[in-house]
DNA sequence: TCAATAATTCTTGTATACAATAATTATATT
DNA sequence: AATATAATTATTGTATACAAGAATTATTGA
């Protein structure tokens, strides 16, 4: 079936990983996943290496594969850069997107509308994503949309929390209101600003930030 | 020797793709690596799925793994994230230095005076990626960091000539003493201005550029 | 009973063996 | 002689076997 047995367990584990139902810091037994997916520990250690390379899983030498941890300080500069690339897709997105695209923006901001009033997180958050890729596809910079989906993808476990505070989703939907209408009318810099913002860690305080955050998800050796 | 080997091999070949030893598009050969290598198989895959993940080479199914050739749009949009990436290192290395940084930067710059009068392109070349990976360095943000030298690499091979063109080495050099400038005065804007057209493609016409690349390393059927 | 050490078991890392597909060469037919 | 097809060879993908080191359990001595 032409090497892709090590390839769909990646991506059936990546899935995992970046949905959080492999939680931060557990180790994935090598017997165990092939008795799992019913193939051998060849196209297992294989995929076991590609997650080690994607940074999702960290191999400790005849210690085995443990799904990675970020330290608070990987943590808070992986946001930095988050937001640098959002705010870069954001100036591309508001200089290139085609009239379809930004019609296209507009209508799948306003799906979230109703799910912020009936406080639907998980819907909310599906929504979100599908915003947010838009922008990314926006920046007709493929290289910049997959950079940035993956780094999305890697701080996911780190963030589903974050919606859940307080007014975060009344906060999320204005912001992404005012970030649809800077890319609408094509004004770069100001999408670029709001975008940048709207990841990242200084918005709400530092502390909020904190407390959303799982500790027990956090590697607290570094 | 604890999985060092596929280890080893990934460094190994990572630095001859990286450098342009082993051109792109060329096939690697399983069993001639176990064979130039003295390992089987098993770490020769292990290694060659890593570089996969690392987007160096590209596995074909059943057909075997290839040093990967970048199409020209696909290097155009590195090139622009490469510059956006280029140019936070400088926004937060201007703001974030130590004095002793900023002291370091400013002598690695000066290092390379001589070296353009001579037109010693390699010591230029090496002195080049100290300079930036300093700026790297004094962003503060290891993540960033690491992502930005990541770039580079895969870009080098694809860079190599350009410094070769006429007075390519002058700009150079006087770019980067503007640039020295910006961050020890810890102009934010400025340094992330500069940077980010220091390395791009914008700098010095489109077609300069295009002269520069090696067609032959191209993905011409993308 | 507890600590230290030895013996055992388990797990990873590497090599080899086998299966399936692609590439190559040989053969046959026009 | 040229092309199409069959046979052969080579190479990848997967499974298994073996070796070496880590973790665990058992044993011994105080």
């Amino acid at each position: 079936m032409a090497n892709m047995s090590s390839n769909d367990l990646r991506r059936q584990l990546e899935h995992e990983i970046v949905l959080g139902e492999i939680v931060p810091g557990t180790r994935l037994d090598e017997v165990a996943l092939t008795e799992r997916f019913g193939v051998s520990r060849t196209p297992v250690r294989e995929a076991l290496q590609q997650l080690n390379m994607m940074q999702l899983v960290e191999i400790r030498p005849r210690r085995g594969a443990f799904v990675k941890k970020m330290s608070l300080r990987e943590l808070v500069d992986m946001f930095e850069v988050m937001a640098e690339l959002e705010g870069t897709c954001g100036k591309l997105a508001a200089d290139r997107m085609t009239d379809e695209e930004r019609d296209k923006l507009k209508a799948l901001h306003l799906i979230s509308e109703p799910l912020v009033a009936d406080r639907d997180y998980d819907s909310y958050y599906k929504a979100n994503v599908a915003f947010h890729e838009a922008i990314y596809k926006g920046s007709h910079n493929e290289f910049l949309s997959e950079q940035t989906k993956n780094l999305r993808n890697r701080l996911t476990p780190y963030r589903r929390l974050q919606l859940r505070q307080s007014n975060r989703l009344n906060n999320s939907f204005q912001e992404h209101a005012d970030i649809t209408d800077a890319i609408i009318n094509g004004n770069k810099e100001l999408a670029e600003q709001l975008l940048g913002t709207h990841v990242t860690v200084q918005q709400g305080s530092f502390n909020d930030f904190l407390a959303s955050l799982p500790m027990d998800l956090i590697d607290q050796s570094a």
